[in-house]
DNA sequence: GCTCGATGTCGTCGCTCGTTGACATCTCGT
DNA sequence: ACGAGATGTCAACGAGCGACGACATCGAGC
């Protein structure tokens, strides 16, 4: 799933954390954090650190991947694909 | 490209600005922060924040997709994937 | 009603991220 | 060699993240 925004990734994270049936106590002292932090990110807190989201995300068995945006939809033509 | 810490998005952060010809000081308008930031992300720093980095990612074009990471490997062979 | 576990909220506090400014280094083009 | 722009490093500072503890709420089970 693209994710834009920090609550769109607070989202991912509670629920596959939830799918991995651990609680946030769990999670935190997987990735090493506080149990707030748990609460703040799955809240969509935009400030928090990029290394615990990472390895947060890596607890609940997710991984980020970095693909080019197009924002020229000429490849969308070329890809016989409509537009949003 | 799968990105699994800090350094890999610095570097991919990095060739992205180039490839659209900016310069550092342009980055950081772009994401409204410093151009200290802006050498602080490609180098690799893991403490950088979640909302500036997703910006400056977006400033260069480029997307974060969350995707599940599979470490059993009954989903490949389901699949009829080879492993490594 | 009561207990227990999970989740969320509210202060407080230390630490450090990000900013600003100045300066050094390097690579261009002339 | 010279000048201009891009990049990197250093020091000092304010703001806010993340930690910790205490407490409230909610749901499940007896």
């Amino acid at each position: 799933m693209i994710v834009a925004n920090a609550e769109q990734l607070g989202s991912l994270l509670r629920r596959a954390r939830k799918d991995k049936g651990m609680t946030q106590a769990q999670l935190a002292a997987a990735v090493d954090v506080s149990r707030q932090w748990v609460i703040a990110a799955e809240a969509g807190a935009p400030t928090a650190r990029l290394d615990l989201v990472l390895d947060a995300l890596r607890a609940v068995d997710l991984v980020v991947d970095v693909v080019p945006d197009e924002p020229d939809d000429a490849l969308d033509a070329v890809l016989g694909r409509a537009r949003g």
